[in-house]
DNA sequence: TATTGTTATACTCTATAACTATA
DNA sequence: TATAGTTATAGAGTATAACAATA
């Protein structure tokens, strides 16, 4: 428990404010709060990097990538695909479609949906921040190896999959 | 790309709604979306399990628990400690005095400051939290080995202290 | 009856700015 | 001047419930 380096322990920012060290409790140990401090630390490194450059934030460039992935893709297919509320995905489209990036075609087979479809400037946006996200990814993940990076994705993924396939979640909706 | 179990690829829950397979385009290389995802389910998991006995969120634990670690910690290197501003602090505390979890007593040192300390009731509350919560990880993580798992917090812990230290990062309070 | 998109509403989490009382 | 705690306020992001149009 003492050896740096073995345990994964306090972040290097804080504490040393007033030269007592903080304790972290049993946190270092807990999978949920390095999700979090991870998740917080790679959003802020997106808002200083592709945000700067492209002003769009990890959930729209997410929809925007299924929304290109799937042509023609009805609101509600994007809500359960993003995993959120039908009435959630309303503003997130709005957005994308006062800015031009995607259009709401109404779909020949059904008159109450829309069909979802990047516009040519869409398109040409995603490319960009695209380049833009790797480029942070990867400057992120410069700390780990390739093989460890690719290894991390996986161990992700398997918990995020297999857990939406327990007994208690995923209420049907 | 295309056989199964070589990349991260699609969650299991999404899709297959009305036959056709959906499209998550690049995203499944994506470590952000998959520390998105990961958190998301993690967050269920423990509504479903640690907050349906204890009223509790992996937040206000995690303060719970460095407040357990630092008696008489100051509400500024709660803050701190947990990389949110003062003011953010303040209704958490609010709630967990309100809960007679903590109290806050005055500083003999400093009239402006609360020294934070568990009362005999919130110690008891945490210890019955984290036996909940280990449960809680535990099942979460059991389709991981013990090895996979501690790996895996290695190398979000190796994330997360490093995007700290860059530059741009962290602006000095 | 069920589904699609929508609106109204509310709740949580967070930050900024300004305030007070100390230091 | 700087810091500790507080308040008011605002902005994301999310969910629930109800609605009209359509299937």
């Amino acid at each position: 428990m003492r050896s740096p380096g073995e345990m994964a322990d306090a972040p290097a920012a804080a504490g040393a404010r007033n030269g007592q060290e903080l304790s972290y409790g049993l946190l270092p140990q807990v999978l949920g709060y390095h999700l979090r401090r991870t998740q917080v630390a790679i959003f802020r490194h997106f808002s200083r990097t592709v945000a700067a450059e492209e002003d769009i934030t990890p959930g729209l460039l997410g929809m925007l990538q299924v929304i290109a992935a799937n042509p023609g893709l009805a609101q509600s297919r994007l809500a359960e695909a993003m995993e959120v509320d039908r009435s959630t995905i309303v503003k997130v489209v709005d957005q994308l479609e006062g800015r031009s990036l995607i259009v709401r075609e109404p779909s020949p087979h059904d008159r109450r949906s829309y069909c979802l479809r990047l516009t040519e400037g869409g398109n040409a946006a995603l490319q960009r921040m695209q380049a833009l996200m790797r480029k942070h990814e990867d400057e992120f993940t410069q700390v780990l190896s390739a093989e460890e990076r690719q290894l991390l994705i996986h161990l992700l993924a398997r918990l995020h999959s297999r857990a939406e396939a327990e007994p208690g979640a995923a209420p049907p909706r």
